[in-house]
DNA sequence: TCGACTTATTTTGACATCAAGATAAATGAG
DNA sequence: CTCATTTATCTTGATGTCAAAATAAGTCGA
């Protein structure tokens, strides 16, 4: 009986016509989600970043060398819009983490690279994330992970079509 | 091969030590609740309404007769600060949905109640958001489904310990 | 080469949210 | 009864986001 369960019940205490076993895992989703954010803000607050600038910083170093993308790049990598990117760009800059270079080959652009600063960060950062994220795991074992992949994977194909 | 799966193999080539399978777990759940989340605005705005005005009306629906609850308790049952449920009850105050009448045994607070066009269209919007949310499932199974709740609830029980 | 169109990025204005502080009323120890 | 404490709600100021408009530069057909 946790919280969905309670709100499952009054569902049916007072619509007894919906059938909320589909709301259930919905919410289910939703505060996992919103547990998981807490769990990996507290990692990013302790280098000295959210998952916004995370997010940015960890898209240029999987990338590459020479760990640098166009901000349209970016975009296309992080799923926000152009205006949020440009925003995210100037707070990494102002810290000193990424610079923005004319992009010598397109005078409408730019290229958004990490720093020496900003490597090292995310370097670190990332390992600590990825261990914060195998603790939040925890509760299920190797097989229900395997298993939980799977099933997420199946209904998100649903909505995001492969390609590839 | 999805955009997580592009994700991971950029990390693999790049963080060979790193162990990301759990990164694409959550960066799936990350990404179907985006998903979810657009499709239930969808609804909402059909009907007039947001993600956060939806939710504070059905929490006072759901509660049953009389369909009113204090600022307090809203907060209790939707994860907001008291802050922003101020907001959320002032915005449906505007359009009518609720009413704010002084708690008579408590004079420091109120009651935020359903008036009639309120639980109307929350009566409305609930059994058209029942309907969506069966739509957006029907990637998976009848069994896919209720094992995929089943995992959901032990992990997110492992965050909010059950207490019912 | 010109003008229309397209693409890349930034700017603007409106929201929703949070954390922390402010206000007001209830409570309870003495 | 009184005052310090607690509780309920609202206010304030900062952030992060989006949609849409603005700016600026590339492209291409005629």
């Amino acid at each position: 009986m946790d919280q969905v369960d309670r709100i499952l019940a009054q569902w049916r205490a007072e619509r007894p016509d919906l059938d909320v076993a589909d709301m259930g895992t919905i919410g289910r989703l939703k505060r996992l989600q919103a547990q998981l954010g807490k769990g990996m803000d507290r990692v990013f607050e302790a280098h000295g970043l959210n998952a916004a600038s995370f997010d940015v910083l960890a898209t240029l170093r999987r990338a590459g060398p020479p760990y640098a993308l166009s901000p349209s790049d970016l975009v296309a990598w992080t799923m926000v819009t152009s205006g949020t990117m440009t925003n995210r760009i100037d707070r990494l800059e102002k810290a000193g983490l990424v610079r923005r270079d004319r992009n010598p080959e397109d005078g409408r652009g730019f290229v958004v690279a990490l720093t020496e600063a900003g490597f090292a960060l995310i370097d670190a950062a990332v390992s600590a994330h990825v261990d914060n994220q195998h603790r939040m795991m925890a509760p299920l074992t190797p097989e229900e992970r395997r298993t939980l992949d799977r099933l997420l994977a199946k209904w998100l194909a649903g909505f995001e079509p492969p390609e590839g």
